[in-house]
DNA sequence: CGGCATCCCGTTGGATACTG
DNA sequence: CAGTATCCAACGGGATGCCG
């Protein structure tokens, strides 16, 4: 616990730093939270249908992953009391430089997936 | 497996582009590897010296998740066949790509974290 | 020194059923 | 519609011991 130091991190992936790094990866980079933010990245979006689009996840993880959204500031929830009930979730600003933060990463993705699977296929054999 | 479409995202976080994203995190947003990389980014580093320089991490971990990086190409292996013998390991230039894209990321997690630290206290109450 | 193999337990997360 | 609750299988990952 003595050791959540997080310099401001200028230089490259600064060590001293990274461990703030892994909190947020941990929070952020598991198998679902980037899908969500990126179907919220461009709107609003309502519980079921935010489901639909993201395709695969199950009730459980879906409402689990938006709870420690909205509990950590990225995502907001709204209520409708209608008849049937209504949520609408949207990103918060912090929300919104999350994803900023995220593209260069998504940009990487895209760009090198096929060389990574190139080299596992070269490595694998 | 019809569902590779990993169009360039030029848009924020595009939807189709996210699944080639969720796929790079899986590999590189677990709770070791940035870890490596980031200490990988000044130099090579021999295993032992990294176990130290990471902190935490086990043989076993540490060995699986140099074993992945340098089948995907982000680290190099070299072995010096003395005694005892010596292998360094080393990141690649595509693992310097890597720890570029992963730059804003961790500067959003330095900036962010205490404001998350902040949300999750007020909400958790 | 730099690993690999084995055991084992805690967590993750899917499937299913039920509720306001 | 938008969840909650429970069960259970799969996986991650630490500890330990052995080896070239």
């Amino acid at each position: 616990m003595s050791e959540t130091n997080i310099s401001v991190p200028l230089a490259p992936l600064p060590p001293r730093s990274c461990k703030g790094l892994t909190d947020v990866l941990a929070s952020v980079g598991d198998k679902w939270t980037i899908r969500v933010v990126g179907e919220l990245a461009r709107g609003s979006l309502r519980y079921n249908e935010l489901q639909r689009r993201v395709g695969g996840i199950s009730q459980r993880m879906l409402t689990l992953t938006l709870k420690r959204l909205e509990v950590d500031g990225i995502v907001t929830r709204t209520l409708f009391p209608s008849v049937p009930p209504r949520v609408d979730y949207e990103l918060t600003e912090l929300g919104q430089t999350l994803r900023a933060a995220l593209l260069p990463l998504s940009q990487w993705a895209a760009k090198n997936r096929q060389a990574i699977e190139a080299n596992r296929e070269r490595a694998g054999k």
